[in-house]
DNA sequence: CGAGGAATTGAGAAACTTCAACCGTGGTGG
DNA sequence: CCACCACGGTTGAAGTTTCTCAATTCCTCG
């Protein structure tokens, strides 16, 4: 199975045989992380940089009363830290969702490869970048949309970034979190979730079977949910890179 | 005036006298920026790095229906766009809320200040992470805040922030901005925006003199915003008892 | 089969929005 | 110099969204 990693990658910009070889080289070590457990802690300074091969876990953030915010989902391919070698510590956690393979590159072979590989120095840049947009993007969906809207634009998120890494089949993906995960996400409390779920559900936008989610119309719920794919800025459109219709309906 | 681009950056790790002058020189050609003027549209591909010297702006998006969220509000000695280098095309709006005096530096510049001056270069990356964190607390002020917490949590870090470009007095700041494009900001409607005002206002945890704010306790108000300044990640905790040679005016 | 976690549902309360009116102020033109 | 206009702030009232609490069902796993 091809490395995750590459196909995002690959999904930006093309490279160069030899930048998949170091790649692939660079991620050869790895080790498994267990559901529910933490890869890297608030207050850390980690020594190396972590990828996710396999695998679901979310960037969080704990408040002192106990609540916490989900920053992001991150699945395979996603850099849990790339940046952090400039900071002194994480201000945030990650943890593992359900068990995730991970690789964990040295900052060195990080710094060797940014500095000798112009395509691959990018193509991290890219990750970085793309990381910070869809936190513009969720910061919009947090302020601006409704819960149904809000979900059905995650889902959306999901979709197009699991099949940059060739993990959906169709128009479904596995997405093993619960309503309680989701709702810490998406600024809700998990009843409420649960009551969008089933809207969405009843609408006919979004059906699940198991953990897998099902998206019988992706450009409906789209439409839906106002999403434009921009800024994940693939190199090739998701799919439908026509213009796309106006608002939405009840 | 000493320039607030190397204030700030000064707030972060001490730089040489000649990573300064080199800051000052490329910050030399300066042009003024009108209110409610976009200093960049989304779409656009910015040849130029562009700093705030004084002012205040705001990073926003626009939806399709023409409601909007703001994302960040920039103020004297931040970038607009430092990363955009590396993407394509800008994927938000950049808006003068008040009359903004900005340099513009080439990309080159950048390049050349980051390639041969690694202090520099490394304040450059402390930038666009401070950035980034801060996107990542909004979105916790978003999903887990009342309209209360989430003001005041947004005032503590316009101060802290303010202050570290030396333009507070006191507990206090101006803030030129309508209700309206605080509820923009923070996600809710200006009539919200009004009433958790007038609340904080009778609770004595902030007052209005025009349009300056003045936080007679900072210490009550972070502790009902549940504010933590780290993400900011600045090198003098922010309170003022550190050894900065203090020079400036109104 | 039983236990525990997760999903679902109902009901009442709280937070927030919308609409609409009104106030205050600063600027402009007569 | 004043009348008036426009815009932003303020307030009330009613409606909608979301939350909390609590009970119940469903599912998985041991």
């Amino acid at each position: 199975m091809p490395n995750a990693l590459v196909r995002k990658l690959e999904g930006y910009a093309p490279l160069e045989v030899s930048d998949r070889e170091r790649l692939l080289n660079v991620c050869e070590k790895t080790a498994v992380v267990e559901a529910d457990r933490y890869i890297t802690r608030a207050g850390d300074s980690p020594k190396d940089v972590v990828v996710i091969l396999e695998g679901l876990a979310v960037r969080s953030k704990l408040l002192r009363d106990g609540r916490r915010q989900i920053l992001a989902f991150l699945v395979a391919g996603d850099f849990c830290d790339l940046h952090v070698a400039v900071l002194d510590r994480m201000d945030h956690d990650i943890l593992a969702i359900m068990p995730c393979t991970v690789a964990r590159i040295s900052r060195n072979a990080v710094q060797e490869m940014t500095e000798t590989r112009p395509r691959l120095a990018k193509a991290l840049w890219w990750c970085t970048l793309v990381d910070e947009a869809t936190l513009r993007e969720w910061l919009v969906n947090l302020g601006q949309r409704d819960a149904e809207q809000r979900i059905a634009h995650l889902f959306c998120e999901l979709q197009t970034r699991l099949q940059a890494v060739e993990l959906t089949t169709d128009g479904s993906f596995g997405l093993p979190i619960t309503q309680d995960e989701l709702g810490d996400a998406m600024g809700l409390s998990a009843v409420h979730v649960n009551r969008s779920l089933k809207a969405l559900r009843d609408a006919g936008l979004v059906s699940f079977r198991g953990r897998t989610i099902h998206i019988p119309d992706i450009e409906r719920l789209q439409n839906f949910a106002d999403f434009d794919p921009s800024y994940l800025h693939l190199r090739h459109g998701p799919e439908a890179e026509s213009p796309v219709p106006l608002l939405r309906q009840a």
